[in-house]
DNA sequence: TATATATGAGTGAATACTCACTAACTGCAG
DNA sequence: CTGCAGTTAGTGAGTATTCACTCATATATA
């Protein structure tokens, strides 16, 4: 009884990525990977070139896909402030479902992320545009966009990763409410909030 | 002409670590860390026990030696407001100072943080009890002391992980001003910024 | 039969670490 | 001073092991 190809692959990344968090990426081995899903080495080879091109490939689809889903809720949404507070939401939710996910781009994003094209979309585009498309507007508060960006980065990514450590224990969704006002209040100086009332 | 084991410990960490943070730690041989340091490979485990050691002791140094060189700033300020501005002002101090260090400690952290105990300073312990310490005096608001420190933490750490690819050229302390006072927005729903002028 | 899929022993190229040996310092007895 | 024993620092070829990847072979489906 033959498993169908797809199958098969989809259990290889399943394996591999629960092992690349576990273990780190280099640290993980194909005979691992293998073992893990039950089948031969070669097999993976059917699959995929190399085991540095399995990496890439998980991580380019996840990233990039993460990006597209980013980019659809903040066009949904019609001002500056839903727009964050719908990006912030849908991390919280997409977190909350794989956060395994989330460890795995966290660790191999600084090998992976030299690999990335100016084509090729990413949240932290994504996260750019609206930032600075909302200060072209009037919105927030003309500063410079690149720390603006980092700012607001920090403010929810890192609570995910303490999440990820269970330093924090509640569902990331039970945080979005606090995580997107306090990204609001990153963005806007108190005096420019006032006006904004 | 034999140098001091000490001048040769201080090359073998230079040299490790900058390779550890253009290469990748597993990515790094002994070899390459003896060639660049112009010595036998031999030589390295004169000094430390194992690769292994070598990225602890590093780690451990610098890290735990981070958290202290905090706790004195943090100390040495009265007030909640005065304790952040100068926590982070001498994070961006110590960033622009060696920028190869952070990146390091932000590389192995995942793979090492397990190794650390109770008993050791940290240096997001510190931050956590500055916030619940100005949570206690009503200098800000009460809420979830963990969500409140990865969120802060998150603001300073992700413009430095910026600079570190170059998305931000200033250098960190020409943006310490706004960080820290971003910190405090994130620590201050506005209504409470108002109470507090 | 033809095709897609899977197998796993085998291979060559690393790699971390060892160890027997050498070289240079230190301190002390004569 | 001088010689000499003890110690510390450095060397680099050798070793056992591990790893990514290959390929001849097998099997299930269409």
């Amino acid at each position: 009884m033959r498993r169908t190809g797809k199958a098969t692959k989809a259990r290889i990344e399943e394996v591999s990525m629960r092992l690349f968090v576990d273990q780190g990426v280099t640290e993980t081995t194909i005979r691992d990977i293998a073992g893990g899903a039950g089948i031969a080495e070669g097999t993976i080879y059917r699959h995929y070139r190399s085991k540095e091109d399995l990496v890439w490939e998980l991580f380019f689809k996840y990233y990039t896909g993460f990006a597209r889903a980013l980019d659809e809720l903040q066009q949904a949404a019609p001002a500056a402030r839903g727009k964050i507070d719908a990006m912030v939401r849908g991390f919280c939710r997409l977190y909350d479902a794989d956060p395994t996910l989330f460890r795995f781009l966290l660790i191999v994003q600084h090998q992976q992320l030299r690999k990335l094209t100016d084509d090729m979309p990413t949240p932290i585009r994504v996260l750019r545009g609206v930032i600075t498309q909302a200060m072209a507007e009037g919105a927030i508060p003309v500063t410079d966009p690149d720390l603006a960006t980092a700012m607001v980065l920090g403010v929810v990514l890192r609570p995910a990763v303490f999440a990820s450590y269970g330093r924090i224990r509640r569902p990331m969704v039970a945080c979005a409410g606090e995580l997107s006002s306090a990204c609001w209040r990153v963005l806007n100086p108190p005096d420019i909030d006032e006006l904004n009332k």
